[in-house]
DNA sequence: CGAAAATTTGAGATGGATCAAACGTCGTGG
DNA sequence: CCACGACGTTTGATCCATCTCAAATTTTCG
């Protein structure tokens, strides 16, 4: 019944016009800093797309351009590199209102070290050009904060994925992935009243992100199930005790929501 | 022989008003981006210090104000953090010349995640103010692109890492390792005419830094040395086969260069 | 010289990988 | 409506890279 009615209103939502695209994306940069509506409509106004993205494809080659902001509007992508020995490490995940990569920052794209950036179902991507972007943020130098700090969250986001990589456990990683997932996509209004949501990733994949075989996360999931901390099935997930998942997983929320830095620290 | 001169070096060098305390910094920033005569003094004229900071101890602390640009002068440094479990993951090793983060950009303090800096040994640390930085930049804005790219750097960096700790092998990780730290130490003049480099790190902090046990540390390194990939001791290192070490670990210098992407992609 | 800190060695335990097969589930086409 | 094949999840059995614990050895340094 939910999945149902979920999956008839994305469908019609892709022709609605009364969806808001853009919404995501801008509820998530003006939660950084808080933008003025003229700078929303500024970014409503140079803002192109959103273009729709197949299942699997390069979201940088979807979209024709090589330089620009790419915004994630809608669906899961990530991004992720192949090795020699031909396994695949996921090194971000992206929710609706993501910013693809932080390449347009210094001119440095990403795709140097043979990233690449993979929508995970159907997506829907924006595009700013830079070009517009430098105006923008040369008019209304929150704007410019606003993306700094959600690069510094993005940053943040890595160094955590250093930490589970390197320090934790398989159970750790797992319940560490799932507390983030649920954290940034209720930034974003995309977890249920009932705290259920969408999370279109195999299990391979997930294996993927957190260096870990999909046999291994399989087995992973079950305790977690069997513990009675999570429900998962379908592409959507429950995390039925959130206080003991995060607790287990040491998740800390904090490192996401990129609020400045206090004036003074306690000590001495 | 050579460590004895190069000890007296240090310890001369360091009241000689000869030495250029921000040589290896300048050098580093402006291979980002060419910086004119003019910028390079400005950056020499608002830099203060250096601040002699003591073995082991928290950079950031040891400088007393909480914001502004922290360069390390000489030494080594590292970034860690100090998890529930007792264990500690390093970040990032910072090497003479490195900006020791980045939270400057977005005001956003690193600390908000428990990170802490700590040098190795014995470390002197520059400092530029936030205020003064912001005026240098506005009116050179090459200064602004050199340091993003230098942020860009340390960020493809960090996904490295990712990839170390997710998908590589012990030998891998350390192999990967070392070339790494030889390329950085390069960049600043640090490497010596035969290719050998100092490297103050005990086995437990290579292990902490690459997510191995400290025993397994001193195993692998011992694998390298039989195969006479590389000779180390004393803290001073030597990679006997660059080229073999690179491929096995699948060390590709790009990232630490910072380059401009290419302006088309070879494919279609 | 002697104590503390690092490196090295040995033996045993284990978390997670690997390989292979069985079991759903779903969309497709007959 | 069912059979089919593709794909993802689950299970079982085995293996191995790496960890842990503990002690010996070497180095560092007061």
């Amino acid at each position: 019944m939910e999945r149902v009615s979920t999956h008839i209103d994305r469908v019609i939502g892709a022709t609605l016009p009364l969806e808001d695209v853009w919404g995501p994306f801008l509820t998530r940069i003006s939660a950084f800093y808080p933008l003025r509506p003229e700078v929303e409509a500024g970014l409503r106004r140079v803002l192109t797309g959103p273009l729709q993205a197949p299942p699997r494809s390069d979201l940088r080659k979807s979209d024709g351009h090589h330089d620009g902001l790419l915004i994630l509007a809608s669906g899961f992508a990530h991004s992720y590199r192949l090795l020699e020995n031909g396994r695949r490490q996921i090194m971000r995940i992206l929710v609706p209102g993501d910013i693809c990569d932080y390449g347009f920052l210094s001119g440095i794209a990403a795709t140097t070290g043979g990233d690449r950036i993979m929508s995970f179902g159907s997506a829907r991507v924006g595009r700013i050009d830079v070009a517009h972007l430098i105006v923008l943020c040369e008019t209304h130098p929150e704007l410019m904060r606003a993306i700094l700090r959600a690069s510094a969250v993005s940053h943040a986001s890595m160094e955590e994925c250093v930490i589970s990589l390197g320090s934790r456990t398989a159970i750790e990683r797992v319940g560490h992935f799932l507390c983030e997932m649920r954290f940034r996509l209720e930034l974003v209004g995309l977890v249920g009243s009932d705290t259920s949501f969408d999370l279109p990733l195999k299990q391979a994949e997930i294996g993927d992100a957190l260096g870990l075989s999909t046999v291994h996360v399989n087995r992973t999931l079950q305790t977690l199930r069997k513990e009675g901390l999570v429900s998962m099935s379908l592409g959507r997930v429950t995390i039925l005790k959130p206080g003991l998942l995060a607790k287990l997983s040491s998740f800390n929320s904090q490192y996401l929501l990129g609020q400045p830095q206090r004036a003074s620290y306690s000590k001495h």
